[in-house]
DNA sequence: CCGATAGTTCCATTATTCAGAACTCAATTT
DNA sequence: AAATTGAGTTCTGAATAATGGAACTATCGG
């Protein structure tokens, strides 16, 4: 179970000096159990919320009441199921995705392999879709997912295309783990985007997951107020490195349709 | 714009008559933003909030600080990213899906058809999980979605397992809307609890889509504050009358072994 | 039965949120 | 080009909800 995300954005919020009142204070909470391995017991959620017994009583009795939070028969706190019905509106709508959604197939149909496309938020990525061949899926598997930005695909594709003073924050306000002996470094990261400003693609040759390569390329509004990226991964077998040079050029081809259709979609105020 | 699921929770939810002070009134304007066909603007939230344009503009601040919402680049509003993250969390850790998740792979091996494990909440179905045998899946498409009690195999199932009073109470409060011409209305609703109760089995015969069937059985901790139900769905020249009886028993089976799973695995308080 | 740990309720104090009006900015009309 | 409307933002004292400490209750282990 080693590769866990938890700790990638946290610098990042904290960073974050204005605080958002009442609601940042619950959404504090919020993560706090949603990052838990298990539920949790009052005491537990007392000892690190830092709050008074009082008050945390009186927050988590208002997330239970919406929904958000849920309390088990023994009085343990876990997520609520509110949190599945918000988000599965929000994605079903999501006009990126929507517009990505054909790309993203097309890509597979050619590759044969899994296709994922990302968002950057923050310092980590976070998967919007994912596009498999055909087996039995575990859904939320990678959907929704915030993974970090150093070691997959489409993290550093979507890095790449960030000007270097908000590439340089971004860098040095990550932690970076080491998932696996070719996990880079925030040095040979930022020595990397080169490379892959020039050439358009960025890889992750078994950075993250022994045995999983993966090509990507970067997606972006002309703003940069949308920076995310696209990808092809499956196992290093059949990803040799000549096949990723192979797909680099369709990846980057994909992720330009999807621009396009950003320009069209998403561009005129309407 | 057919068959949306939007306004069947909408009574219940208003029917809570404490607010949960500032949480509650955010809440209300992200529903408002979810529930959209399309992301909105500021004038339009402002005209169904019913709130001072002060006090809205500061809300939605905040909501956009935490990432619940995003605001797009001509201003308008849509769900955030945050809500995707949040959510997969809480669905990759969510004890009775873990619990249920052996049972519903069997049972879609067995049947062949899709399978869906849901759970009450409130006046709607909420789905938890989906087995299908192997085609590229639209990922949250079913998960996370509410969907109305009335007229599928979980909801029945769901509802046949509470005490009449609640079971009334839902009904009443729910607006039945007629999808197919063999939807039920609330009064044929609360008659076929009586055989769904004896027999252990909701049907869904073409009641919220021509063309789908399936069979359902109720799960349930014992103290009910856990109902939901599981079922295998399909097309109905597959699922013919005499398929669905054929799948009865091992339906209600996997909702026996994941009842008993229950109770080894959230009962006791550990 | 006692002491301890866990969770809940109360209430005066304090900090946030509220509502409305005044303001900015851009697009539209005259 | 000036005037007008519509959309969004900022400011303020007043109203309201959140706070936190302490007192209270329930549950558990011995």
């Amino acid at each position: 179970m080693g590769a866990t995300d938890g700790d990638i954005m946290d610098k990042n919020e904290a960073a974050d000096k204005r605080e958002t009142g009442t609601l940042g204070k619950l959404m504090v909470l919020l993560d706090i159990v949603t990052h838990a391995e298990s539920p949790m017991r009052f005491t537990d959620i007392l000892a690190v919320a830092g709050q008074p017994r009082g008050t945390l009583h009186r927050q988590l009795g208002h997330l239970t009441e919406e929904g958000l939070l849920e309390v088990l028969a023994d009085g343990r706190y876990a997520p609520g199921l509110r949190l599945l019905d918000l988000a599965s509106r929000s994605w079903a709508r999501n006009e990126f995705r929507l517009i990505a959604e054909p790309h993203l197939n097309a890509l597979q149909q050619l590759t044969g392999e899994t296709v994922h496309l990302g968002v950057l938020r923050g310092a980590s990525v976070i998967y919007l879709d994912k596009v498999e061949g055909s087996q039995p899926v575990r859904m939320y598997s990678q959907i929704g997912n915030a993974s970090p930005i150093y070691c997959t695909g489409v993290g550093k594709a979507a890095l790449s295309a960030l000007p270097d003073d908000r590439l340089d924050a971004i860098i040095s306000s990550v932690s970076f783990q080491r998932f696996t002996e070719h996990t880079l470094t925030p040095e040979t990261l930022r020595r990397e985007m080169t490379d892959i400003r020039r050439s358009g693609n960025a890889f992750d040759r078994e950075e993250h997951e022994v045995g999983i390569r993966c090509v990507a390329a970067p997606v972006y509004s002309e703003d940069l107020s949308f920076v995310g990226g696209v990808s092809v991964t499956g196992p290093a077998y059949r990803l040799t490195f000549e096949r990723l040079e192979e797909w680099a050029l369709p990846v980057r081809r994909a992720a330009e349709s999807i621009m396009s259709g950003m320009r069209i979609g998403l561009g005129p105020r309407r």
